[in-house]
DNA sequence: GCCAAGATAATGTATGTACATTAAATGGCG
DNA sequence: CGCCATTTAATGTACATACATTATCTTGGC
């Protein structure tokens, strides 16, 4: 029956359910299958693919109970939105933040440049000495209530966001942006706890040397990073959440 | 078939394997089952709860993926061991963090206490004002090659885990004691910077004011809590390293 | 032209069966 | 006694089938 496509006939030994699964993922996070794309029904694809129902349902249950997908009984199978940033540590957009905290929020754009990093400016990112393209540099401040909130100083790899180039981050900031517009990625965060520079001090409004929170989150599709940002938030006022159960990683089990 | 137990009546109307799921989660999380126990069969499993073994499976498997068990072909089904603490946010007992870096560990008591808390330390702790009875209270040192590395302040509640009240914390800081003890427990974490107050500053040798990590975690069990921690680390040293795909809580996917 | 009742098309769940895979247990041979 | 080949007991995967559930669509009555 399984006829093996000449295409899929690539990687073998894996399970026929993971294959299928990772083929429909491609077409999700590279973007040919959009946001709220209905796709075809359960037994189409199961055709499609060669397989059974039951085979193709496990694929589709998994990626929908990962969040790549939302099944809805008779309306059918959509790609998901994607989530913020994250649900696990609640980093979300910066402007939804501000308006789970109720207050107006404004954003203004301090530098938007497409240039090559000093050395410095290279180390903030945690970015290596080499491969020293041009990149898209962008700073801005965020507002809540009028007070400055977040400072946020970014890079943007225009060869795999050829679109940043030509966009003006003036009304709209460059995170949710991004959010938009680049389909799905998976995000590295480090957090750590620094005083505030004399520059951060000066755009937020603090004393030299304040505790501040730093967020710095590298964005990447498949394989090559879209975008890294350093957030720096006064220390008191934001706060991480976060909260687990046991997850993810199967312990071993002793003998 | 089946003909449904006078426990098991209770609950109706989820679905069959999510009742089952819940009823060998409970025996996971509630203890009876402790981590290493390997349990019954598959096959018999199935008997026992009087459905196929194909809908046991699904049970077994999800229950795996979600690290609550291992399963290994031939040798069986084991309660896995309680991950350190959540593998999202590497945030692992301290002994093995430093033991990462490939630095000598050391663990000093400060203070091990049965007593109420006062208003302040309530309030660093998230405490509610009310609830007050007596706990057993915590403060130590975790040093890394002989530099203090990061000060622990905790409360243990005696009800939910009566035994840490004889335990001797002098020996092995109370983290991995309880992670070896209580039996499975979630977590919420809450990562703030701080600046280091004049008793922290003493202790971790820092200048008063050195911005840190201030890591408040609240673990539970089912419905009461078990321990509450603040973690102090001086801010440069420590980082706190985070990855996610997209994941978890399904996104709502326009029309 | 509106509303309600029923048909329908999609996903959701459960079972039975078959065979694959793997690592432990066993047994025989030197 | 120890090693290697064989058996076997457990989980892993795939398929076919049946029926349940539910939101949408359709149809018929007024």
């Amino acid at each position: 029956m399984n006829h093996e496509t000449a295409t899929t006939a690539v990687r073998a030994n894996e399970t026929l359910h993971a294959r299928i699964k990772a083929q429909i993922l491609q077409k999700i996070i590279g973007g040919t299958w959009k946001p709220g794309y209905r796709l075809p029904v359960e037994t189409d694809l199961a055709r499609d693919h060669g397989v059974s129902r039951m085979t193709m349902n496990k694929v589709l249950t998994q990626l929908s109970s990962e969040g790549y997908l939302v099944r809805r009984k008779k309306s059918g199978t959509f790609v998901a939105q994607p989530r913020s940033q994250s649900a696990v540590l609640e980093i979300t957009a910066i402007a939804d933040e501000v308006a789970a905290l109720g207050q107006s929020y404004r954003w203004e754009l301090i530098e938007q440049n497409l240039r090559c990093l000093s050395g410095p400016e290279r180390a903030g990112f945690g970015l290596p000495e080499d491969g020293a393209g041009p990149w898209l540099a962008l700073r801005g401040l965020h507002f809540a209530a009028d007070t400055p909130f977040c400072l946020e100083t970014r890079v943007i790899n225009p060869s795999t966001c050829p679109k940043a180039v030509d966009q003006d981050f003036g009304p709209e900031p460059p995170g949710s942006w991004l959010l938009r517009t680049v389909p799905w990625t998976s995000a590295t965060h480090t957090v750590r706890a620094v005083g505030a520079g004399t520059d951060e001090a000066g755009f937020l409004v603090l004393r030299k040397n304040t505790p501040c929170l730093e967020i710095l989150r590298e964005t990447r599709t498949s394989d090559s990073w879209v975008t890294r940002v350093r957030l720096v938030y006064p220390g008191g006022v934001h706060q991480l959440f976060a909260q687990f159960g046991p997850q993810l990683t199967p312990a071993q089990a002793s003998k």
